[in-house]
RNA sequence: GCGCCCAUAGCUCAGUGGAAAGAGCGCCGGACUACGAAUCCGUAGGUCGCAGGUUCAAAUCCUGCUGGGCGCACCA
């Protein structure tokens, strides 16, 4: 529709033009936007006062001249006029409007979803938490928002594939092996001194029981530098498949596991690191090697291979960002918890060094979650290893609370997420007032049935002169923006937008609902409102849907 | 000290350079003998942190300041 308006804009500029009516041929796009007042028109556009200073025209005398040169040879305005400084507004006749009903009808869950052949190609990194301890609420955020990230991007035409990263290699994994290791030892009885650098969580206490009804007595007699990659190996895998357990109950899944140690297996890293010398980007200082970062906007130099010999977390970072390149995406997205902001001038400064532009990457902050109970703190000591998983949150409150509450707000701010209050299944939860339209229509249809009205050819139902109500031009005029929501929330990379959108169109409804029945003694109208609400019904199921959350016919 | 993010109604937060800044919660008052009251209707509530600047137009862009979160390793 925005399209069509910014058209038949363009074309009454030319028009203009070549009449002489406007000086200047030097037109931009015209920007199309939905007043927030409903007296404003359907759609409004900014054009004439944009263009006014390189035209030498006054903003209204450039609206009058555009107005009196729109065709318009399809009948698509019933109005359009100059109002304030110099907006066109413009009203849509209903019937282009019913339109759009039918088209939610006939495409159904492809309703917005882009048609356009070629597909970019994207790649949307998250999560990727370490191997060494359960997930927890602000991977739950970054896996909410990643997964739903990656369904808008699918529904607005790219291919997407999504991908965890795993760092199963380096320090950490050997720590966790020691910790594993000496929780085993203390099960037979030996006394052992825990560091305070290794995990502290009742888990790794778990896991070690675990590997001694395995092993039984074999690891105690074996030397520790022996048996701490054994323990490693064994509790990383352990750890690996508890995350996926649960992101797989959080509605979460992956295209690709990636492990970092198949970057030193493959030589990946080795390469990487001749390419950047090749490049003449690193030096050696002080014994170890280092990365110029700052040569591509970095505050100072890393260290990829350290005095010791070992390469850092950096290097194999580099390393995977490499591999990524070289699969030929379009656009890579990682999506970081802000706790790791500090790396992205770092990562991208070697994606340029690889010689890519460095805004093929793209990285996503999110930042981190406060995890509350009545208002108050919950238990959060990583320190004693005593935290609250994501395991749990989703135990408690269920899947789709959690996953609409996490999505509900702008990655950029931080978030506070009340267990009591998720719990609620009342409207202090808008989780469950959107997906109560859903129930409602559901039963609306089942109703419908009962009184022998069929639901199934709604579709010839003509319905232009009796959908006469405001509250029903409402929602079509609400449905009619899903598209266009879609579309930003993928430009923006904003998932947040799809339940602010889906709050706004169930609140269209529920105040529908209270005002007119759908069942009416007169069956023509009955049939056109079934029409209407099964659109409406489509549309929160197609929303629900990117964002993981289910659209229940009962509640 | 340096860098990134944030600051909008009592609270939690939306807001695409546009017209008069919005929603939910909370407060108060109301609505079911009809499709599900997990709903709806009504009232009140604002120096958009402060100060400059750019622009025909700034909550939105730029600069400085204040307050808060996070990060500044040969850790990951």
């Amino acid at each position: 529709m925005k399209e069509k308006i910014a058209f038949e804009i363009e074309q009454a500029l030319q028009r203009a033009f070549k009449k002489g009516e406007l000086p200047s041929s030097d037109f931009p796009y015209p920007e199309i936007e939905v007043p927030k007042i409903a007296s404003h028109g359907d759609f409004s556009t900014n054009i004439a006062m944009v263009i006014a200073s390189s035209q030498r025209i006054s903003p209204q005398n450039i609206a009058r001249i555009i107005i009196e040169n729109i065709k318009d040879s399809d009948g698509l305005f019933s109005r359009v006029e100059v109002a304030g400084p110099g907006f066109i507004n413009f009203f849509i006749n209903d019937s282009w409007w019913f339109s759009v009903l039918r088209e939610i009808h006939e495409q159904g869950p492809a309703f917005g979803i882009s048609k356009q052949k070629k597909r970019k190609k994207v790649q949307v990194e998250f999560v990727s938490a370490n191997p060494t301890g359960p997930l927890h609420v602000g991977h739950g955020r970054c896996a909410a928002l990643g997964d739903s990230l990656a369904a808008i991007l699918d529904a607005t035409g790219y291919e997407v594939q999504k991908e965890y990263y795993i760092n199963d290699s380096g320090r950490q994994i050997h720590t966790l092996g020691l910790s594993v290791l000496l929780r085993y030892k203390e099960l037979f009885g030996k006394k052992i001194d825990f560091p305070d650098d290794c995990y502290q969580g009742d888990y790794i206490i778990v896991l070690a029981k675990k590997l001694a009804q395995r092993e039984k007595r074999r690891y105690l007699e074996m030397p520790e530098e022996d048996a701490i990659p054994l323990c490693a190996k064994f509790a990383a895998r352990e750890i690996l498949s508890g995350i996926r357990e649960d992101l797989e109950l959080f509605g979460v899944s992956f295209d690709q596991w990636f492990h970092e140690q198949g970057l030193f297996d493959s030589g990946a890293v080795d390469e990487t690191i001749s390419e950047l010398r090749r490049r003449k980007l690193v030096y050696e200082h002080d014994g170890a090697l280092w990365f110029r970062s700052t040569a591509f906007g970095d505050e100072k130099d890393r260290v990829i291979v350290r005095s010791n010999g070992e390469t850092t977390y950096f290097a194999s970072d580099i390393a995977y960002h490499r591999h990524k390149l070289k699969r030929n995406f379009d656009q890579i997205i990682n999506i970081w918890g802000a706790d790791h902001h500090g790396y992205v001038s770092r990562i991208q400064a070697s994606i340029e060094a690889l010689g890519y532009p460095r805004d093929r990457v793209r990285v996503v902050l999110v930042q981190l979650v406060n995890l509350l109970r009545n208002g108050r703190p919950a238990a959060m000591s990583t320190r004693a290893g005593e935290f609250i998983t994501l395991r749990e949150i989703i135990d408690e409150v269920g899947k789709d609370a959690a996953r609409f509450l996490l999505l509900m707000h702008h990655s950029d701010s931080p978030l506070d997420f009340d267990l009591e209050a998720a719990k609620q299944q009342n409207n202090n939860n808008p989780v469950y007032y959107v997906q109560y339209v859903h129930a409602r229509i559901s039963s609306i249809m089942r109703k419908a049935k009962e009184q022998g009205i069929s639901t199934e050819d709604l579709v010839e139902t003509p319905h232009d002169d009796v959908l006469t109500q405001p509250e029903e031009m409402q929602l079509i005029k609400c449905m009619a923006r899903y598209p266009d929501m879609l579309a930003q929330s993928a430009l923006l990379m904003e998932p947040h937008r799809v339940p602010f959108y889906l709050m706004e169109l169930a609140s269209l409804f529920h105040a529908y609902y209270n005002k007119h029945r759908v069942l009416t003694g007169d069956a023509e109208l009955s049939r056109a409102r079934l029409y209407l609400v099964s659109a409406v019904r489509k549309i929160i199921r197609n929303g629900l849907q990117l964002i993981g959350v289910s659209a229940p016919e009962v509640m």
